[in-house]
DNA sequence: AAGCTATGCAACCGCCTCTAG
DNA sequence: ACTAGAGGCGGTTGCATAGCT
């Protein structure tokens, strides 16, 4: 930046701005070397610099400085940041003051480049520290009635390994079933391995609206038909770093002999399955199992006594046509999504 | 290799507060 | 008590560069 050549003039004043080069860097170092700094104006004029007085005092303080300590913010730095954020909210220069050598601006570009996305992809308001599943989508659930949310639940969960059986459930399903969505939606821009399939969900207009506005109720099940909840056309994003899966899992496939479908690609602790449209395999079968962060290896039913170790996906038709291709990876994605939810809360 | 996009960060802008006259 | 100017602060912009296609 400095040593750049785009400088800018006020017109009006005669004033300079934009980036300062290194010859003026100095003529500012020697004269408050001298002189001091009590009047920037006057600091300005001592030095010969054609710069207003704020200028001077931003180039000294932000980055002239003596004591200015430079590079990548430690863990400790990082941790007390985040602490006082959370207790001062934007206080730019209060927080500086407590880290010694650093800068108000620095920490600010620190907050705005790095943490706070951090903290959001950690699933954590970034302006409240609180969690951001505490918000208005998340009440406005409890407002639709019990059995159209039940139903619309079990409507994407069908052929699922874990259908809802009550009310309460299906509210706390539906929640994970949001969050999933908007994790994965800050995370699809990384996403390669699925970019072959059925477009990644991008957050429907209006719960975006009801996400950034904060101003839109949600209305009913019967208007909206839940939006935000139609994972048919997700593709779960197994990549992201905050999902990492700590248990091991296996998932196998049985597959016809005659069938070319079945090259995997790992993905993290999953194995899902390439789609190679040839010859029709009939079905092709997950099993899984979870460890939990004890270190106990239990199985879906041991959870949910209707549930499965074993969830089989069946492939329609003689060839894997859009439709069948469409079908079968919305299932694998409710799968996967699943037990995802599951894993969630188990550990 | 060239063009495009995302990211980081220095610097500016506008508003607020403080203080000297 | 009032006012003007300087300093301070948080928000925003725009440029340089890295990374990707």
């Amino acid at each position: 930046m400095e040593g750049s050549s785009t400088s800018s003039w006020d017109e009006t004043n005669g004033i300079k701005k934009g980036p300062w080069t290194p010859e003026e860097d100095q003529k500012l170092v020697n004269c408050i070397q001298k002189y001091g700094h009590g009047n920037w104006k006057e600091v300005s004029k001592l030095a010969g610099l054609n710069r207003c007085g704020k200028s001077c005092r931003l180039r000294w303080t932000n980055y002239l400085r003596p004591d200015i300590k430079r590079g990548t913010f430690s863990e400790e730095e990082e941790q007390t940041i985040l602490e006082l954020h959370a207790l001062l909210g934007n206080k730019w220069s209060t927080i500086a003051s407590r880290l010694p050598g650093r800068t108000d601006n620095e920490i600010k570009n620190f907050w705005n480049t790095h943490l706070k996305k951090k903290l959001f992809r950690r699933g954590i308001d970034p302006t409240t520290h609180m969690p951001r599943t505490d918000n208005l989508v998340m009440n406005s659930l409890a407002n639709i009635p019990p059995d159209q949310l039940l139903a619309a639940v079990n409507s994407i969960c069908i052929n699922s390994a874990l259908p809802c059986q009550d009310s309460t459930t299906a509210i706390e399903f539906a929640k994970m079933l949001y969050l999933g969505n908007i994790l994965q939606f800050l995370n699809t821009s990384n996403s390669t391995h699925f970019e072959q399939y059925p477009a990644p969900l991008i957050l429907d207009s209006q719960l975006e609206a009801l996400l950034y506005s904060n101003s839109t109720p949600y209305t009913s099940a019967s208007t909206s038909t839940f939006p935000n909840l139609n994972v048919s056309q997700t593709i779960f994003h197994p990549e992201v770093e905050e999902l990492s899966i700590k248990s091991n899992r296996t998932f196998t496939q049985q597959i016809s002999d005659n069938s070319e479908y079945g090259t995997s690609s790992l993905c993290n602790n999953y194995s899902i399955p390439e789609l190679v449209p040839a010859s029709s395999p009939e079905s092709f079968t997950v099993n899984t199992e979870y460890q939990t962060t004890k270190g106990n290896i239990i199985s879906p039913k041991d959870q949910f006594s209707n549930s499965s170790t074993s969830t089989t996906f069946d492939v329609l038709g003689d060839l894997m046509d859009d439709e069948a291709s469409k079908y079968f990876w919305k299932q694998v994605t409710e799968y996967v999504l699943l037990d995802y939810f599951l894993h969630v809360l188990i550990n």
